[in-house]
DNA sequence: TATCCAAGGTAAGTT
DNA sequence: AACTTACCTTGGATA
């Protein structure tokens, strides 16, 4: 499976248009597993400053943004984003980085908690994305008890070895696997790629999306407590994943991942928003945060927290 | 050097 | 419906 694409074109967005923002923040912060820095340092240092690093990925065609695949590239300057990619980008980075975001006004519609606070002050910029919905499910059906540098390398190695892979000016990127890639996999194949016991969940989930069974996107027509329960029927995806996904690809604003780190806030900071279970602490926290935007809370204080910013 | 532990949880079995 | 337990793998902590 290889292609030849075209050379990459060369742009940059202006500071100006988007209002604040952070690359770093936004792309290793653990919202998005899909990108790659080729410096090599994704995830090495959490509180290091990102600088003016390159982020690149491949990009499948996405209904109303895009109808082809894209190589894109990208770096935070100074005045600018600076992109490279295999066609004009800008609507796609608009999408995927959530550029259209009025940033200022979601934080200021957030209720007043020193916690928030103090992570919105320390990565005032950082986006939440838009991932692709089928990478995305795959993303976090591999997030299980995993650390984020070690889930970045799945993706990696998913890519690799099921992707497509494209040539652009003499180098070669690996496209996220299609359903249909995937769900040819066998689960021991994938347990060599050091999947452990989410190999099955990955390879089932893929086929159910293969034979049209059911599709991540589907949940997107939905209301935000039934898209959760739809996508539940993943194999390998419970509430917390399918909160992801519902944050990270499909728009849910008000979602609110209860993952380890959010737990150990709530019991810290939010003790009453304890309610035992899944559905109910999650009402209590997204009325915590706001509601709409609730998901913004949650991903700055997610970040905020294990980058040992409490400390 | 050996052992233990927890990492952005979920499925399956029990009460 | 709430509560237990097993589950792959590995880097970093602890003995």
């Amino acid at each position: 499976m290889e292609r030849e694409s075209a050379t990459l074109e060369t742009g940059a967005i202006p500071r100006s248009d988007v209002g604040p923002f952070d690359l770093q923040a936004t792309l290793e912060s653990g919202q998005s597993y899909l990108w790659d820095r080729p410096d090599g340092r994704m995830y090495d240092s959490l509180s290091a400053h990102g600088g003016d690093a390159w982020y690149e990925t491949v990009v499948p065609p996405i209904d109303g943004v895009s109808d082809e695949q894209v190589v894109v590239r990208v770096r935070q300057c100074d005045d600018a984003i600076e992109w490279e990619a295999t066609t004009d980008p800008v609507p796609l980075l608009t999408h995927l980085l959530r550029l259209d975001d009025d940033l200022d006004a979601i934080l200021d519609a957030t209720p007043d908690l020193p916690l928030l606070e103090r992570a919105y002050d320390r990565y005032r910029g950082m986006r939440l994305v838009r991932d692709p919905p089928f990478a995305c499910l795959i993303s976090f059906i591999c997030s299980a008890q995993m650390r984020v540098a070690r889930i970045h390398e799945m993706q990696r190695r998913l890519a690799h070895d099921y992707g497509e892979t494209v040539s652009v000016d003499g180098r070669q990127y690996h496209a996220f696997p299609t359903p249909d890639q995937l769900a040819a996999a066998t689960e021991s194949a994938l347990r060599e790629l050091k999947l452990g016991y989410r190999a099955p969940y990955v390879q089932r989930t893929a086929e159910m999306v293969a034979d049209g069974e059911a599709h991540p996107a589907r949940a997107a027509d939905l209301d935000y407590e039934a898209a959760r329960d739809y996508l539940t029927q993943f194999v390998g995806v419970g509430d917390k994943v399918a909160d992801c996904v519902l944050l990270f690809s499909l728009g849910f604003l008000e979602a609110v991942p209860l993952d380890t780190w959010i737990q150990t806030a709530i019991a810290d900071h939010y003790p009453d928003c304890d309610r035992g279970s899944y559905r109910e602490t999650s009402r209590a926290i997204r009325e915590q945060f706001g509601g709409a935007y609730a998901g913004y809370a949650q991903t700055y204080v997610f970040y905020y927290l294990r980058a040992g910013g409490a400390a």
